[in-house]
DNA sequence: CTAGGGTTAG
């Protein structure tokens, strides 16, 4: 297969696809102009003049919203026998790389007399923008094996590739991203707003806002973009003041900034009333919310529990196209539930023309913590019968209904349908939510054998949901052991085990062993004479 | 040919 040629005639390259009958598209090949004929017969000069012709009529279907009818032109190459020169092998590569046509796309690269840079940022960039990441990171990986060396566009592009996969694409993007702002300056690549951007959002990323400031500051004009990637960052890492700092210098604010202030906010409650303002604030200066507005916006109000306001950014999207979009209707539903409003997101799940597994989790999650388990096991059964496969999320909510509903066995057979029926291994938080569920109901000895069969080291969270229960029966007992295990583990989790388990204690009057404890906790330092800081900034 | 934003749990 690694050497197959292109066939003389090639298939159509959209033939699964319905493009034929977009009306864009026959309207686009009427008015572009059509190359004229090739005949082996021709002159030089007609040659040159045919070449010329093509190339520019290969132009126009690029610059086009609708390029797919440029493959008619290869074909027609193809046909005549005419070899294509660079210029036109280029103009095709490029016209299928925008069709997202990538194994087309990477046969006319082999197949170029000789690689330029600019071909192989095509490539790069190409692959990087229908999501194949690794194909992408290939092209570079070849680029720096010609010899050639990467300039400023490679390496926005590499920053990008890193940042937009998940870390077991790229080996520790982390360190990548210091990796490649090392190679920059070795390169001796001047940076421009762009790059500087793609450095400061890689840093962004990786939760390394004190070196995405100093690039920030390395550069004399902030530009909307490197500021919406600085403000995201101080929003992520819990820095709202610094966000709003940066945020009140950006001059020409624009819709993306807006959501990033809105987004941020919406993540706390104590800055959530602050999304709303802004929300408001945006149009009043003529910005219309977008998809992604309305996305943050909905979660604030599921943080406030503000469902009147809610209702009139419901109001709002009615009035756009995007009502009818899964995500939005998920967001509503889930905003309902978490307000309580249990029968409106029931209003506006029934109202769905579709429907997904986010949407099916927040109905079920929802009827579980309103108090109506039964109905939420009800909505898991007729989720499977449509056909939706649950994931882990949905599973952590039937667990939760159970757990709410006392019902044991229940909960046992789900969490065994899980790895059975749906071949999905149980994470540590569907274990905390079984030692919930068995705890909650007062079998807590149970719990602990469960505890202790858990492949895996069972984490805080674990532990943590047997403290609960050993605090709701008051068993000082497995308290303490519950307690110990968390004190043993993760330093961040221990004050919460020490205000629990203390509050067990007082619970069940044993006042001598709280002020013992609190005595022990003070020696092991887990407990400070004043109070807590673990507030820390990375760099 | 290069840069920024969006749904589910605890």
């Amino acid at each position: 297969m690694k050497n197959a040629k292109l066939p003389r005639t090639r298939p159509s390259v959209f033939s699964s696809t319905n493009n034929h009958s977009n009306p864009l598209v026959s309207s686009n090949q009427i008015f572009l102009p059509k190359p004229l004929e090739y005949n082996e017969s021709l002159s030089y000069r007609s040659t040159v003049t045919w070449s010329t012709s093509l190339s520019s009529t290969l132009q126009q279907y690029i610059n086009s919203d609708t390029p797919f009818g440029g493959q008619s032109i290869h074909t027609r190459i193809i046909k005549s026998g005419f070899i294509p020169n660079t210029n036109i092998s280029i103009k095709l590569l490029i016209l299928y790389l925008k069709c997202g046509a990538l194994n087309y796309a990477r046969q006319m690269f082999d197949e170029l007399p000789q690689r330029t840079l600019s071909a192989y940022n095509y490539m790069i960039s190409g692959n990087l923008r229908h999501g194949l990441v690794q194909e992408s990171l290939g092209f570079v990986r070849r680029l720096v094996l010609s010899g050639e060396r990467p300039d400023g566009y490679t390496f926005s592009m590499i920053l990008k590739a890193s940042t937009s996969c998940r870390s077991n694409v790229v080996l520790l993007p982390r360190r990548l991203g210091r990796m490649v702002h090392a190679q920059i300056v070795k390169c001796d690549v001047e940076p421009d707003d762009v790059l500087y951007t793609a450095l400061v959002d890689s840093y962004v990323k990786n939760g390394m806002v004190g070196y995405a400031r100093t690039v920030f500051d390395m550069m004399l004009e902030k530009n909307v973009v490197c500021s919406t990637s600085m403000i995201s960052g101080y929003m992520s890492q819990g820095f709202v003041e610094d966000a709003e700092e940066i945020f009140s210098k950006t001059m020409e604010k624009d819709i993306v900034v807006y959501n990033a202030m809105i987004e941020g906010y919406s993540k706390s409650i104590e800055t959530a009333k602050k999304a709303l303002e802004v929300y408001v604030d945006m149009q009043r200066f003529n910005f219309l919310p977008n998809i992604s507005t309305f996305a943050s916006v909905i979660g604030a109000c599921s943080v406030l529990a503000e469902f009147e306001f809610g209702q009139q950014v419901q109001s709002q999207l009615m009035k756009t196209e995007l009502f009818k979009n899964v995500k939005m209707g998920s967001a509503l539903v889930d905003m309902y539930a978490k307000c309580g409003r249990i029968e409106d997101a029931q209003r506006v799940f029934d109202h769905m023309p579709e429907k997904n597994v986010f949407t099916w989790t927040s109905m079920i999650d929802g009827y579980g913590k309103n108090g109506n388990p039964d109905e939420a096991l009800e909505l898991f059964l007729r989720m499977q019968e449509c056909h939706v496969q649950p994931n882990y999320v949905t599973f952590l909510g039937a667990l939760s209904a159970c757990g709410h509903a006392g019902l044991v066995a229940k909960g046992h057979e789900i969490f065994e349908s899980m790895e059975r029926d749906y071949s999905m291994k149980p994470k540590m938080e569907h274990y905390a939510c079984m030692v919930d569920l068995l705890g909650r109901a007062g079998s807590l000895e149970q719990a602990l054998k469960f505890i202790q069969q858990i492949p895996g080291k069972p984490n805080s969270d674990v532990w943590a949901a047997l403290l609960s229960s050993s605090r709701l029966h008051e068993d000082v007992e497995m308290a303490n052991i519950a307690a110990n295990e968390i004190f043993k583990l993760n330093a961040n989790d221990r004050p919460g085990a020490y205000v629990s388990l203390s509050n067990t204690l007082a619970a069940a009057g044993k006042w001598n062993n709280v002020s013992e404890l609190r005595e022990g906790m003070k020696l092991r330092g887990i407990l400070k004479d004043t109070g807590y800081s673990w507030v820390g900034r990375d760099s």
